[in-house]
DNA sequence: ACATCTCGTACAGATATCTGTATGGACATC
DNA sequence: GATGTCCATACAGATATCTGTACGAGATGT
């Protein structure tokens, strides 16, 4: 089993529910916890550096803001961040977010190892949820893993996901086409974009930009 | 202080830390609880129905979806429902959200009398938030409360939110303005909405409806 | 090697958006 | 009663959106 676990949460009572799970249903003796993203990436780096590195992050999404000035303040964030320094952790997703193409995007973009949904069985998922990643496995949460077929899921691109968080930027067509063109990102044709806009009013059945805007929105997923 | 309480919160642990709260730190004998919307409401009913009504709903605003198919899935259609009845019970809403318009939203269209937000402090605000209400207090959260004019209001009015459901809807202008004129809403005149949504980009600062949608969803005020 | 399909681009027309100006009525202030 | 300020509406023009057709380049299959 893992022997050294960071914990990222900063809602205090459900940070000390996941250490006592840990230590007394799984039996994990080194772990370190921390209320902030940036606390977690230094004390991630720290014991990094000393070649005493974590294997497995347990992070929450959302940390609210107060006082401490953070540079990170999502726990995607910290994800990329140690991910980039040690592709090699596990890392598993404790959040309440039970929209399942925000679920779905974790595993896909940050090709994380697990997802548990903070809820009414939290505790029982949690310890399946760290065996499983201990075993390699792509731990899903149940929901998403009992009806895969549920929802037919929509593959976004990267090029997707530009034109929707540049659409919600509030910017046109045009001058997106001419970004993409400045960064060197292509295909920026001005009617191909306008092709993968119209897709993706077909995929999510809205009716304009701004409807599609509100729709993924609502999805999370931008 | 209060004799009868009512707590209406899908997440088992919060729960019981509420009542726990309410029992021994303000000494609250008659506390009901409840993990769905329906069920809460029901006990509302059943109490209201035999002369022995609540004083008190504290609820959470967002209930996980599960087997069980609800009716009411927020905790905002269950305040409008109880209060339809019983309109002087007072309601503290307890949630996670953080988001200075969709507080003072609650605080300016529910009526609510108290704000304890999910966190690091929550037991001593939902303390002090019980007793201000029982006081007749209007108890905004510590964060709203001690800067007001930190983040400068907008003031929308009715029409203002109809206009920005429907676009989020993806209606058009004419489409919206046809609606309003078939529900007697006025005015409802072309060029008046036209300058209302004006109006509402520069409020929000958007460049245009896509961008005014985006950021009302991040607001949470749709 | 040929037909077929997808991908990326170009153009064009109908509709919608956005912004500006103009007009008349309601209301208050002086 | 004259003046100015909102409020609600109308109209108009430049720009953007949305939809459809068309065309070449490359990949795929048979």
């Amino acid at each position: 089993m893992f022997t050294k676990v960071l914990v990222a949460e900063d809602y205090e009572i459900a940070n000390q529910g996941i250490i006592r799970i840990l230590e007394e249903e799984i039996g994990i003796q080194n772990i370190e916890e921390a209320k902030y993203c940036d606390d977690a990436y230094m004390k991630f780096r720290k014991a990094y550096r000393e070649q005493d590195a974590f294997e497995l992050l347990i992070t929450d999404l959302s940390f609210r803001a107060d006082h401490k000035v953070q540079t990170r303040t999502s726990g995607l964030e910290l994800i990329e961040d140690v991910r980039s320094i040690q592709p090699d952790i596990k890392v598993i997703v404790y959040s309440q977010e039970n929209r399942p193409d925000k679920i779905n995007m974790l595993f896909d973009k940050f090709e994380i190892d697990g997802y548990v949904c903070k809820g009414q069985n939290a505790v029982k998922e949690l310890i399946s949820c760290v065996e499983g990643v201990y075993q390699d496995t792509i731990m899903l949460p149940p929901e998403l893993a009992s009806d895969p077929d549920a929802a037919p899921m929509i593959h976004l691109d990267d090029i997707d996901i530009i034109l929707l968080e540049e659409l919600a930027k509030g910017y046109t067509k045009k001058e997106i086409r001419i970004k993409l063109k400045e960064l060197g990102i292509s295909p920026n044709g001005e009617s191909y974009i306008d092709k993968k806009v119209s897709k993706l009013f077909d995929d999510f059945k809205a009716k304009n930009t701004t409807h599609l805007i509100a729709i993924v929105k609502d999805l999370g997923l931008v």
